[in-house]
DNA sequence: GCTCAACCTGTCTAACCTGTCAAATGTAAT
DNA sequence: ATTACATTTGACAGGTTAGACAGGTTGAGC
């Protein structure tokens, strides 16, 4: 259990973003940053979320020291072999995976493990790919999630996939070297 | 019956709070925290209740661990009408609660809506309600939650979800006085 | 190009809150 | 007993706040 959440001072902040701390003050007291105080004196403490989402916010450069690099790939597929296949290549090229073999284990890791990118077999039992992809395009908390569609299915599907808000589209059988591009990508842009 | 109260330490509350513990020890001496202390050498303890009093009456961020009482119950049913008519039958009651229409959505919902109990339909398609409850058994984030299987299905298979981790069983059709009796009985033992 | 107002930012101050350090002491585990 | 670790206390250095004021930037109007 990891209570500890870092938080930053205005000071911190300050150096951050090349201002002096008094200007940090006005921007949380005008509410560009998100912050609370503590009971003593109202010294301002700002969580390294909220810190992050104001950097982002105003296209602020991101120090690579609280910028963690999110490269897990949850893989989603039932058919047990598969989704090994998948994971262990994206492993060999530098990927954290985790594999999910059904809809819901799929839904609960999403939060959980947190990955950038979720790669989704289209055609589940009991469940619809496009569904899936409909609920992470209309969850706040999946917004940055990119989905890439792994399928035996025909193309037709594939591109309906996409266009209803799949980030990309990769038809099976598939090379590796084609799998570990197609993610490198997604992560890459992010 | 738990008679253990979780109390706090000044180390651990300077973790959460994201300060020194020297500055915890101060508030307390200020009264900012309710606290009582130690015979030995005078050691402070918190209890969770007056921690979280102190954190809301700060606004500060309260970790979701220690969140208190937790009436939100998760209804999970592919039969769209059923969901809706439990859901009603327990928001009546004073519960506060959700959706989910596939295992995918109920996992995710699982996490984010974090539910003190959920009710689960055993017989969904592509997913098996034996499955979800030894997944719930051996996740970490969810060894609180309580599981009340609701199913159409005959006695046998309703001890058998018992007999593997559903916390209560009930068979369809049922009262909704006795629906209400059951999630209340499992928020209360909590 | 110029002026001006509006606004944001940096600097300074006094007050006081917080972090750090060290030594002492209690607690839990071995 | 002995060890390792957490907590308390005091003292001191350093950080943070709010207010006031000066300097700098921006954009509109001419």
């Amino acid at each position: 259990m990891n209570l500890a959440v870092k938080t930053y001072t205005t000071g911190e902040i300050a150096k951050i973003c090349g201002v002096n701390f008094r200007t940090v003050i006005r921007w949380i007291e005008k509410g560009y940053i998100e912050a609370y105080k503590l009971p003593g004196r109202g010294d301002n403490r700002v969580t390294e979320d909220s810190l992050v989402k104001f950097l982002k916010n105003n296209n602020m450069p991101i120090p690579s020291e609280i910028e963690t690099v999110n490269k897990r790939v949850l893989v989603v597929d039932d058919d047990e072999k598969m989704a090994r296949a998948i994971s262990r290549t994206l492993k060999k090229a530098g990927f954290d995976t985790d594999i999910a073999h059904n809809g819901f284990i799929a839904g609960s890791k999403l939060e959980v493990f947190k990955p950038a990118v979720m790669t989704l077999d289209l055609k589940m039992p009991g469940i619809s790919g496009l569904e899936v992809i409909h609920y992470v395009q209309n969850s706040e908390q999946l917004v940055n999630l990119k989905i890439l569609v792994v399928s035996a299915q025909d193309q037709k599907e594939l591109d309906e996939a996409v266009q209803k808000g799949a980030s990309d589209a990769l038809s099976k059988p598939f090379k590796n070297s084609e799998l570990v591009a197609r993610v490198s990508q997604l992560i890459g842009v992010n």
